[in-house]
DNA sequence: GCAAGGCATGAATCTACAT
DNA sequence: GATGTAGATTCATGCCTTG
């Protein structure tokens, strides 16, 4: 998806893949108000097994080594279910880690069970194309003064959901995207690690969300997406975004 | 290393693994006013590459799979050098997550060199045997009450750094481990996911923390440790731990 | 005895540039 | 590419000393 990327050429690259949730088929749950939960199930988060999904993975994380400058910076999202594997191919690609960052999920799902601890997170790593690599943005000053004068640290990214407003719906009240990810984490995301005119690369674009921010932030940008449905929704949403305030 | 064991023995694991932090040799850190940071260089957190590493991760893991009982729980501990391979490890071989956890470093180091965000965290997993495996042990209930009765959730660990009165020093004053935990969160652990009268495993025992939460807690324990001095050090601590006040 | 301030220290893949 | 050096930079906690 990437072939026509020339190398080393993309200043940031944010991607938020399939988490490949696996979740049983068929099953739904409810809450105690008997009203259901809609899983994510749709068929881009399905694969044949986790070499499937490793597959997949190599793939287009060689491809995003492969076009990110020297000093650039990559960040993949997501959960306990398949951020191991995902970091673990990343390492192994040569990819040389920054930090972990937790992002502390403010009004997320309870827990219904009450098997397990109540899932309030996802994780993020950020890492440079190689272990050699030098020079990338990292807006320390900016940081610390978003964050009461005191050093950023991986754990003070506390977010809320995307809702609201904010959340995209069709005209039947349903959220046009399973899984869209909140404008302020995203934008931390470039406030931390990118500069006025970088090219901002999303693979996997989804609802466009990346576009938003980076328009916003005058940062320049490039988003995939294999969905028509959500390439036309990311479109018309950015077209129509104007910074509010 | 664990060749004696019968299989689906043990109901609680707890690993605390070297985490192959990969330090550049030779070059010490500075704090501002001029002192060095003790880097963790010790031989057992050598390795020759990441396969070296995953091999050995592999071993013990498979090792810790096999005793571990069909009810039975396992936590690993790691940062963001190592959990990621650790975590796919634990994947690959079937092992099903149930949680990843955030333990929260309160009083953890800055960053010095201000080009990354503040290391601030540790990650745990928590998993089972396999995908099938049933009646494993979490105590909600007991869980919320700890936590002011709202559900514990896994970005709700945080617990000071191993440090003062807790910690093992020698008598000239250098610190006995490099690694010691804190006696709170490895409670934790065990107040979630054990019973009286279990049998917790901690296959690299260190200073001996998971035998004196274990003792304190009355479930029975066994510890592994290669290097004689923190057998000899952990022994020592558990006979003369009495629980305080 | 108590309060205030000094000081030590923590799993660290902590950089950039010149030769 | 490898090596050496200059230069900028830190936060929370707990123990201990001082007043």
């Amino acid at each position: 998806m990437l072939k026509g990327f020339p190398d080393n050429s993309v200043d940031l690259i944010f991607a938020d893949p399939p988490y490949y949730l696996q979740l049983p088929k068929g099953k739904r749950l409810k809450r105690p108000d008997g009203s259901e939960i809609i899983p994510v199930d749709d068929a881009w988060d399905q694969f044949d097994g986790y070499e499937d999904y490793d597959r997949f993975t190599t793939d287009w994380l060689k491809e995003c080594q492969r076009i990110l400058k020297p000093t650039g910076t990559i960040w993949v999202i997501g959960m306990y279910h398949n951020i191991f594997r995902v970091g673990k191919i990343m390492q192994d690609l040569g990819i040389w880690f920054l930090n972990d960052v937790i992002w502390v999920k403010i009004g997320a799902l309870p827990n219904l069970n009450c098997r397990r601890l109540t899932n309030n997170h996802e994780t993020l790593i950020w890492g440079v194309k190689d272990k050699k690599s030098k020079g990338y943005t990292f807006n320390y000053q900016l940081l610390k003064k978003m964050n009461g004068d005191k050093q950023m640290k991986d754990t003070d990214w506390s977010f809320g959901i995307c809702r609201g407003s904010e959340r995209l719906r069709g005209k039947d009240g349903i959220k046009s995207h399973p899984t869209q990810k909140p404008l302020k984490l995203i934008q931390q995301v470039l406030l931390t690690s990118s500069k006025k005119g970088d090219i901002v690369l999303d693979p996997f674009m989804g609802s466009g969300t990346t576009a938003v921010v980076a328009k916003a932030l005058g940062r320049k940008w490039v988003g995939i997406e294999r969905e028509k449905k959500y390439v036309d929704l990311a479109i018309k949403r950015v077209e129509n975004f104007t910074i509010a305030k």
